[in-house]
DNA sequence: GCTGCTATTGATAATGAGTCTCAGAACTTA
DNA sequence: TAAGTTCTGAGACTCATTATCAATAGCAGC
């Protein structure tokens, strides 16, 4: 279960409520270190007996993506995918082109060279997208 | 103009037909360095008179990007962008969050490391999505 | 250069992820 | 408990992209 403090602490940053929906839908999302979507995180709460909406979701996510408790992922595919930052080491994604496994990775010197990249051209870095996409070693 | 040589020989590998659209298509996505959208691709050559659908664009588009003329970019913001390969040296992206702006770089030390990471796994690297979201110097 | 076969095209409908709307429900504070 | 807010749910909406299908146009063989 995903501690509510975390969360509440997020809300009140941003002056909003603490609520059952946004409870569960981040407990929801915490369950699990699957990257899962929007529709799947909606469709398991359902299952679950829990009354939320569609859009209450997507809202939900979005206040957990601003406040750095979830990252959302552009895996390509068209939809988006999430995943909770409880364990808090930062990492990149190795995606299989054919079954679609997703696994992490992470390397200190890359982590730095855009660092430097980024310093040499006068800019600030925000945030970075590193994806490699590959067949697995089960598909190959 | 870009040469319908490249597009010829790449239609004739795949069995497709060799068409105006898709000469003119190849040729608009070669006409600039800019990082387009299929309708921004669309608008132009409608503008210079010619006769293609949405459709067809982003048919050959899809055409073009499957047999490695073109690079399909997803930056997030819900459109997909599409540069030409003429110039054949690979690159990624640095993309300006305030003002869209996009720069291009290339490390080859990361590009080292990026097959290490996937050989160590027993993986095939087929390609990578290294995008780096600052402020740039204009912005900040 | 024709003929006929088949891929391609264009117009438009359909899809689907995500967003917006707004009336009613649920907190909050007094 | 009342008044004032924020949240929620259902469904309408948006917008990029894809699918449909009749009409068109390459292309191979004559």
């Amino acid at each position: 279960m995903a501690s509510p403090n975390q969360l509440k602490k997020a809300l009140k940053k941003e002056g909003l409520r603490y609520t059952q929906q946004r409870q569960s839908i981040w407990d929801e999302m915490c369950a699990t270190d699957e990257h899962r979507d929007a529709e799947e995180i909606y469709l398991s709460l359902r299952n679950e007996g829990m009354s939320v909406s569609r859009a209450t979701v997507y809202r939900t996510i979005d206040v957990l993506v601003k406040n750095n408790l979830v990252r959302k992922l552009e895996l390509g595919d068209g939809r988006a995918r999430y995943e909770h930052k409880m364990d808090l080491e930062h990492h990149d994604h190795l995606i299989c082109v054919q079954c679609g496994k997703i696994e992490e990775f992470m390397d200190e010197t890359i982590e730095e060279i855009q660092e430097k990249i980024v310093n040499n051209l006068g800019f600030k870095l925000i945030r970075h997208i590193h994806q490699l996409f590959v067949i697995c070693n089960n598909c190959r």
